[in-house]
This record gives C-alpha cells, sequence and structure tokens, in this order.
DNA sequence: ATAGGCCTGGAC
DNA sequence: GTCCAGGCCTAT
C-alpha cells in the first residue's frame, strides 16, 4: 500500500473492529503466509483478545492481552477487509481472523507480498525504523543531520525506513516535487533551507493523503506520481520518469532543477 | 549501489 | 508474450 497515511486509516479501521474482540480462529489461506507461524501457534491464538493495535513505519503491531504480537506488513498491495465468519472467501483473501462474535477480519493482498507473524510476548525484534514521518516532534534539524552522513541521492534515501519511517516510492517523489528538490541531489549537499523544506513538505503530502484507503487509489491528488509526460502543475513542462536503485522517481526537471 | 527474489495481476 | 507495480530482504 500501502504508505503510512493509508496504513494509519487500515490501523484505525482494524483498531475500531478488532479491540476487546476475542480471536476464534486465524487462518493463513496463502503458503507465502504458512511458511511465519507453524499450526501449533497458530491454534494457540486461539481465545486470545485483541488489546491494542499501533502503527510503527508501515508496520501494523496487533497485541494480545497475553502479550503477543501479530506483527503485520502490507508491502506493494495488502489490506482489510471486514466482514462475518460465514462469508464466501473475497477474491486474494490470503488469511482470516474470526472473532467468538461471528465477525471476521480478511487480509486481502493480490500480490502475497504481504506479511503476517506471531511474537511471543516480549520477543519483538527491533524493526529498524528510525523517526515516524507522522511524528510532530520530527524536525528538520534530526533531518539535516541524518543527511549530512550521506553522499547517495535523495531520493532513494527517503524509502530508507531508518532514514525515516513510513515513506515509500509514491509520497518520496511528492515531498521532493512539493520541495522543488531535485531527486538526484546528494543527501550531504541539501542547504539548510531546503531539509527545512522537504520535511515541510513531507509533512504536508502526508496530511493531503490523511485517511486515503489503498484501494480508493483512483481518489488520491497527486502531484507528480505516475505523470510521465504530463504537464508539471507548476510549469507545465512534461513530468519525467526514471528509475533509482530499481524504483521509478518522478519529477520536473525545471522546476525540480535545484 | 545495484540486481535478483519474493508473488501475482493488470496494462499493453 | 513483455513489462510494470505503492516494499523490503539478501547477495554480489
Amino acid at each position: 500500500m500501502p504508505e503510512l497515511p493509508e496504513v494509519e486509516a487500515a490501523v484505525r479501521r482494524f483498531r475500531r473492529k478488532a479491540v476487546g474482540r476475542t480471536i476464534a480462529k486465524v487462518t493463513l489461506l496463502h503458503p507465502s503466509l504458512q511458511r511465519r507461524i507453524t499450526p501449533a501457534r497458530l491454534r494457540a491464538i486461539a481465545g486470545a483478545t485483541i488489546a491494542a493495535v499501533e502503527r510503527r513505519g508501515k508496520h501494523q503491531l496487533i497485541h494480545l492481552d497475553d502479550g503477543r504480537i501479530l506483527l503485520a506488513h502490507f508491502r506493494m498491495n495488502g489490506d482489510w477487509e471486514y466482514g462475518n465468519a460465514g462469508d464466501d472467501l473475497q477474491r486474494f483473501a490470503r488469511a482470516t481472523i474470526d472473532f467468538t462474535d461471528d465477525s471476521r477480519i480478511t487480509f486481502v493482498d493480490s500480490r502475497a507480498l504481504g506479511t503476517i507473524e506471531l511474537h511471543a510476548a516480549g520477543t519483538l525484534p527491533d524493526l529498524g525504523l528510525g523517526p515516524d514521518a507522522a511524528s510532530a516532534s520530527w524536525t528538520a534539524r534530526q533531518l539535516g543531520t541524518s543527511l549530512a552522513a550521506r553522499k547517495g541521492p535523495i531520493k532513494p534515501a527517503l524509502l530508507d525506513q531508518k532514514l525515516v519511517a513510513g515513506l515509500g516510492n509514491i509520497y518520496a517523489s511528492e515531498a521532493l516535487w512539493r520541495a522543488k528538490i531535485n531527486p538526484r541531489t546528494p543527501c550531504n549537499t541539501l542547504t539548510a533551507k531546503q531539509v527545512s523544506d522537504l520535511r515541510k513538505a513531507i509533512a504536508a503530502v502526508l496530511k493531503r493523503a490523511k485517511g486515503t484507503r489503498y484501494t480508493d487509489d483512483s481518489t488520491v491528488h497527486l502531484d507528480v506520481y505516475d505523470r510521465e509526460g504530463v504537464p508539471c502543475r507548476r510549469c507545465k513542462t512534461p513530468v519525467v520518469r526514471f528509475a533509482q536503485a530499481g524504483r521509478s522517481t518522478y519529477w520536473c526537471p525545471v522546476c525540480q532543477r535545484n
């Protein structure tokens, strides 16, 4: 998905539907998920109650009342769908969580790259995340310090969850466009003004996307992402696409010229 | 830094 | 068929 705003929206819905409910059964429908949790541990989830749900970067932590944690990550395509235990499985259903009140949450994920893991109480591994992109306490100054230690281009750096957690390929391009920064700029050559503009642009882009669901995709307003050849919204120059670290970058070669 | 792998679907 | 895809890990 699913970048920070979409994961945040998913977490909120999941929280509303699941907290306080008791799990009757979790079913893993796809081999890629079955490989991650043994059948015995999976069966042992029955009877646990969902205590809390939180987002860290793009990870979702589903806390059970006994301290165990279901750790979910949507990767490219995942989302939660809601229904009842008797429903027909949706296309691309990869896992179901059935509750004792017969409600059901289904993990749908067409590419099956998403993950769900179960961690025993107190055993959650380090997720390797830097400051959360949506955190108000994450400052331009902190961002500047991190960037000063890097020599590579800024755009791939924004995808590094250790630099800042939650940005993905879409909003990285969007934020750079908004801040008028060339995606090829070496991190350690950005000026203090550019770093400040970038921090503000990230906040603005995430705020605009707030509440977005992955499946509502077409309704999201984007300025450059997936707009190759389309006139830049600021200067009318056609948007250009090129690859950085194997991922598409979109930018305006005129107003992001530096 | 970059390529390949994980998976599968959709656009061409 | 071929290419591309909002993520991330591992190997080179």
